[in-house]
DNA sequence: CAATATCTTGACCGGTCAGTCAATACTGTT
DNA sequence: AACAGTATTGACTGACCGGTCAAGATATTG
């Protein structure tokens, strides 16, 4: 295909249903394991549909990350929209992630797959990199109110997205722990991790 | 192969050579698209070779695997020896983790890959329990000593190992850091993370 | 109702890969 | 030197995989 195709409605649903099918067998088989035929088979259609929708394998599986750091940013930015106060913004992005990634587990395995494989993994640093500045830009905030001790802002928001990542793949193998429990006790852990006064209520 | 073979010296040499190069090239290229024709090549023998002394492509990377969370742990268990002070012990056993995942990068890359494919997580998921009883071992310890507040024990171990492999990444990624910087970080935002009193001079 | 664009089929191609094996070389022992 | 266990070779097998394409089905448009 290459240039954009003009898709009819069933085109673009065609399109729809190979994204979803094919993020759900990548997460699930693995991306090298899950072959073109493995989708189409499961979905029960012919090989040449893959190929009149997408470029190949690589694309499709590019076209899922991308939409799905959008998404996440997006939750991001729509949770902490309209709060003024850093300290409460932090807490806010840092639960909106927590809660997405629980509501997507096979996106959260996709990136953590993409991060290993040399073809994506600059993709998926220039995403992360997006959503680093977004916190770095916040602990500095609080940082020039002296709301917390001054420190390398990008460090503190690496260190914020290791215990949200980590802590939701706990989330993943021990299905006990709720997705809000968790979020708890990242808010907690890495407000008082970066040197917040007060745990802001929580 | 399959039961255990009685090497000579020259063949343990082989064997050894065969393991350090695949771990290269595994963490260099990945494992899927490694194939064992580029080990055996890249070390030049015969494709035999590598079955005379391994079952499977698969079977070498576990032990790969093993290996490296045995050196993992022994480094631990070194670093926090003679020490009493839970909290201490945390911090050293932090510091030991930074220090030699930022001295066998190519390990921590296969275990970022490992976790990632089905055939390898279970292993994984097994050698990060034992670390993470380890580290939570400790922290109870400090609670009941009540140096730091009660909370899970198991879901702050947890948080320290994310704050610990993600900024380790960040180290790989911009030199610019040493693994000392980085240990410091990881070692004051974890320590203020779980509630400890003061950041034990670092 | 053509004519055109969109969509689908599935056999096929060139290539790669994990793993096998019979033949051969090497090494130490008696 | 003869023998036996260890080590090495590399052509070969059977399977699979990403991607192509000519042919045909379906929908849209003038």
């Amino acid at each position: 295909m290459s240039e954009p195709r003009r898709l009819t409605t069933r085109g673009a649903q065609r399109r729809a249903q190979l994204l979803e099918y094919a993020t759900h067998r990548f997460a699930q088989t693995g991306y090298h394991p899950t072959s073109i035929t493995d989708i189409v088979d499961g979905i029960g259609v012919g090989k040449g549909v893959f190929y009149w929708y997408f470029d190949s394998k690589e694309t499709i599986f590019e076209e899922i990350l991308r939409g799905a750091q959008k998404q996440l940013r997006t939750a991001q930015q729509l949770a902490t929209a309209g709060t003024k106060d850093p300290i409460e913004r932090l807490a806010q992005g840092v639960r909106a992630s927590v809660i997405w990634s629980a509501s997507n587990p096979d996106l959260v395995t996709l990136f953590d797959f993409a991060q290993t494989d040399e073809r994506f993994s600059n993709l998926v640093r220039a995403g992360r990199t997006v959503l680093i500045n977004d916190t770095a830009a916040v602990l500095r905030e609080a940082i020039k109110a002296r709301r917390i001790p001054p420190n390398d802002a990008d460090l503190l928001a690496y260190a914020i997205l290791g215990v949200s990542t980590q802590l939701t793949m706990v989330h993943f193998q021990k299905q006990e722990k709720s997705p809000q429990t968790i979020a708890d006790v990242v808010v907690q852990f890495c407000l008082q991790g970066i040197g917040a006064r007060q745990p802001t209520s929580v």
